[in-house]
DNA sequence: AATAACAATTAGGAGTGCTAATTATCTGGC
DNA sequence: GCCAGATAATTAGCACTCCTAATTGTTATT
């Protein structure tokens, strides 16, 4: 069965990257159409975005490897959108690095910005409800794989969190126990860029990663369930 | 269960199209660094890419739609490939237009260049073999959607393919049917880019895709599989 | 034959992205 | 205390990306 297409076939995994291309090119040119009208470029609302989420400021070497691209282009950016009033340069904890910081015009254009990618939530909204969580936790692990290659910066997604709980609960709707809020979840709600996100230490990672991919449950509820203010 | 989550997460489908986002981001600063040692830039890359797939040739203005740039943009970048011979401009079938095709030299660095996203398909290859299926099947789905609204250029993809026949066969591990090269195949085979795609008629792609995702199988085998002698 | 539509290019400008070199600052050893 | 080395950010210089608007030549329409 099938045993033609075995061989002159391309493995899965290389189809599977490509089809993810596909979708990284028309991303990259529909940001154009998004962020011309607002005067600004497709890095710049990325940087806007991701200052959005960083309340507390952010150096400018953190950001360069957050955006994936080198100092100086951040540099480059960053000055452009200081001249456009969209962000603050304050002095860092340094006297060499600075601090930065959006401003509410930022905000208010970040916002504005954000709406851009809706075409492809509409896409990603035909699949089936139980498909789409699939698909999340799928693109999860790809995540974290690449996270663990070192060829993606540490993200903030909730299985790497402090506050993440796998299997706490018999529950299969919601298994997982989130204890920041303190409250069930399940795959369906897991989150890739949660501000509220504190890593794990890497053996409790490992561990909550282990239980989260076999479904393991556990039932020491209450001594594993600390809240917000169990530190 | 699971209550809170309902309303104070972002919709799924808003954080899926957030993780592709940080997967098309890391594909573009890889991209760099894969093309930057041949001496090309990824969008250089990408054009030999394409052109690599297409023995025909192809006219400016279509190139510039499958890269989801402007005429001109993609003018530019195909002027700098002929200098370096790595592409050819041949007259068209017009004279105002010309043919593009990719010389030998091209080929080779394409060949070459074409290994950098090895990274992300080894991330995706950490997935279960089903999952690795449902994952490709999911995203077919979804850029069949944006093609659909016209978001992204017509793919060559199996199922929008005249060759195609869904449900052919009642082995659910390869239920359907490749007429062009005549045998049968599964979910795991199916394609993204084909280079012998051939677009079916709309009626008869609404039929295939609907037989597709509905998993019908259709019995009437030897009338419904017309190889690629039977046109 | 005049006009409109089309294919590609050119002009001009802001921005992207790199490496290498520079400036200012911090850190560690002696 | 001071100097070598590491760091944070910037500058310089270059090639390329990407856009809109205008241009040139060709084909289609009327």
């Amino acid at each position: 069965m099938a045993a033609i297409f075995d061989t002159i076939s391309e493995p899965i995994a290389r189809r599977v990257t490509a089809g993810l291309g596909k979708i990284a090119l028309v991303l990259r040119s529909r940001a154009w159409k998004g962020a011309a009208p607002a005067g600004v470029t497709p890095t710049q609302v990325q940087v806007l975005g991701l200052l959005c989420g960083l309340p507390d400021g952010i150096r400018l070497a953190a950001l360069a490897q957050l955006m994936g691209v080198s100092a100086p282009t951040a540099s480059d950016t960053v000055s452009s959108l200081v001249a456009k009033g969209l962000v603050l340069k304050e002095p860092g904890t340094d006297r060499r690095s600075i601090g930065l910081r959006i401003t509410p015009a930022g905000k208010a254009l970040a916002d504005r910005a954000a709406a851009w990618p809706d075409f492809l939530t509409r896409a990603v909204d035909v699949l089936e409800s139980d498909e789409k969580t699939a698909f999340l936790r799928s693109l999860i692990r790809i995540i974290r794989s690449l996270q663990e290659s070192g060829d993606i910066p540490a993200q903030r997604m909730c299985v790497t969190c402090r506050y993440f709980r796998p299997g706490a609960y018999p529950d299969d709707a919601g298994p997982h126990h989130c204890a920041f809020v303190d409250a069930p979840f399940g795959d369906q709600h897991l989150r890739i860029d949660c501000a509220e996100h504190e890593a794990a230490s890497t053996a409790a990672q490992a561990e909550n990663w282990q239980r989260f991919m076999t479904g393991e449950r556990v039932a020491r509820r209450a001594e594993n369930l600390p809240g917000q203010f169990a530190r």
